[in-house]
DNA sequence: TACTAGATCGGCT
DNA sequence: GCCGATCTAGTAG
């Protein structure tokens, strides 16, 4: 297990860019969640960069009380609930009053993975099949990570859940493809995973 | 492995 | 009413 408690968290100024550039940014870094007195970890290996320009975006049709989260400065959660039952969570990017946001689609585990297991499959112990079902999309890491609407709008330089600072990857260990479960700006490439992860969604 | 349906809620037309 | 930034369990091949 890497040390990550030494890691500096990612300042404000990381997420004032363009939801594309911190996509790209945020792979290798660490998404970390205190729960029930112990923290969870995971190394970010899949994201999707969401923009008010265009038509996928949550934050297209403009500011809503679902969406308001993504229209403030970033460095703040955005959690939502999609098809009624699942939670996906993203981090929000630029300044105040642009909609942008990047989601988180897949986590490498860190630690506690039985605490994660038991959060997602209600069991403590696990396969390796699924060790690697763990945190393998957005959905999946909320669970597992306990990650829910009582998290929207959660500042991420907080103590509750916060993202630390990593080595920024080569562009040549980034994979870069379209985005997945959208039907509209189908053809933008704006979805990013690192080359080989076995935590990824969809290679 | 590959496709399909069903679950189940809230946002938005 | 309709449909979605998903996942799971089921069936078919």
């Amino acid at each position: 297990m890497i040390n990550f408690q030494n890691l500096p968290k990612l300042d404000q100024g990381f997420y004032l860019k363009d939801a594309v550039e911190v996509a790209k940014n945020l792979l290798g870094k660490i998404i970390v969640r205190q729960y029930n007195n112990k923290l969870l970890a995971g190394t970010i290996v899949e994201v999707e960069a969401y923009d008010e320009s265009e038509e996928a975006s949550h934050s297209f049709n403009g500011l809503s009380r679902r969406n308001e989260v993504m229209f403030q400065k970033g460095g703040l959660l955005y959690v939502y609930l999609i098809y009624g039952i699942h939670y996906c969570c993203n981090v929000v990017t630029g300044n105040a009053g642009h909609g942008a946001a990047v989601l988180i689609r897949a986590v490498e585990p860190l630690n506690n993975l039985n605490l994660l297991a038991k959060n997602r499959f209600n069991k403590t112990s696990y396969s390796e099949k699924e060790k690697l079902n763990l945190t393998n999309g957005p959905a999946k890491l909320c669970k597992a990570f306990h990650i829910n609407l009582a998290d929207n709008g959660e500042k991420l330089d907080g103590n509750n859940i916060y993202l630390l600072d990593a080595p920024r990857l080569k562009d040549e260990n980034i994979v870069q493809t379209t985005r997945i479960g959208i039907t509209q700006a189908k053809e933008l490439l704006w979805r990013f995973y690192i080359k080989g992860n076995r935590f990824v969604s969809k290679p």
